[in-house]
DNA sequence: GATTTTTAGTATGCATACATACTAAGATCG
DNA sequence: CGATCTTAGTATGTATGCATACTAAAAATC
């Protein structure tokens, strides 16, 4: 059945579907980034937390940075500087962030953790290293290194093609 | 500082940066479907076309089943159905697709092709086909054979996992 | 065949994700 | 030091992406 459709048109079938785009790089990717975000929730669900992934991410950089920036935070986790004014406001809107000002820069504002942030990170990051093994299902331990060492090979290849490239900028500067 | 960081929590140091969040699976997938989109919503500039990754897949998947409804193409390319209905609007509002009135259904739409989209389709398909391996650089030929490998595997056991699971509908229905 | 359940599509709301444009302020340069 | 350039943050607009709830219609059940 599907052989004679490939006598046809051998783009149509690929081994896990008809259409040519279930073999794309681009469609893989983003199904796989949907069930990495549908994981994430869910067990966020299960704790009775609301967090998403950026917001982990942004609350980890700041608990990381105290008094870091706005601009200097979305390089550090690749997100557009637009998008993270937004993680930000519901940070602080929780709760689990301070939005203070930056001694240095009057147009910047420095973002420090609160106690109640850290507490929640403190909670949720056991839960969040233990769900990352969830996020790639179907693969053994060899596989899954081999796929978590292709990915960072390749996102850091790619870092720059990104519009929100990944800035790390503390390399080099702490001793 | 960090050297201090390393000798007690290993896992902070990876070889992408500091902080834990870097070697996570689901910050890596993420990345790469950023860089994935960053690609593709550049190559369409480029070719003066204003195409979205769904539209493409929206697109394909009308042109390949003429007459499909909504629900069936959202699992066809494993979108939600409320997503599906702004990206339909918008390549109806093109004029790529038609939305028609289902025979048998009077709650379903029936979606079709149009000359427009099936030329616009057959312009775009090739860059969208090159486009692919421009997503995963960084990687010889055979890395990326085995990325895409285990990208399949893995998103085919998560699949269920995902909100919205893809449903590919006309496994054995074809000749 | 009437009732119940499911389903197709839409509406609403929230949260990314990013482009573009704008203001205010820091940095640079002549 | 004044003009220029760059940068931090915000505002606005578009497009996902999905939850929840709703209407209308089909399907299933009794």
């Amino acid at each position: 059945m599907y052989a004679y459709q490939r006598l046809i048109f051998p783009q149509w079938q690929t081994e896990t579907g008809v259409n040519e785009i279930y073999s794309m790089a681009g469609h893989l990717v983003r199904r796989l980034n949907q069930i990495s975000m549908a994981v994430f929730s869910e067990r966020m669900g299960e704790l009775g937390v609301e967090l998403t992934p950026v917001q982990y991410a942004a609350l980890s950089s700041i608990r990381e940075t105290p008094g870091i920036d706005q601009a200097t935070l979305a390089g550090a986790i690749a997100y557009d500087k637009a998008t993270i004014g937004g993680v930000v406001d519901r940070l602080a809107g929780k709760g689990l962030i301070l939005r203070g000002m930056s001694a240095r820069d009057r147009r910047a504002r420095a973002l420090t953790i609160t106690p109640e942030g850290e507490a929640l990170f403190q909670r949720v990051t056991p839960h969040i290293r233990t769900l990352q093994n969830d996020i790639l299902s179907g693969l053994d331990d060899a596989e899954k290194t081999q796929l978590l060492n292709l990915l960072r090979k390749t996102t850091d290849a790619g870092n720059t093609r990104s519009r929100a490239p990944l800035r790390r900028h503390n390399e080099g500067e702490s001793a």
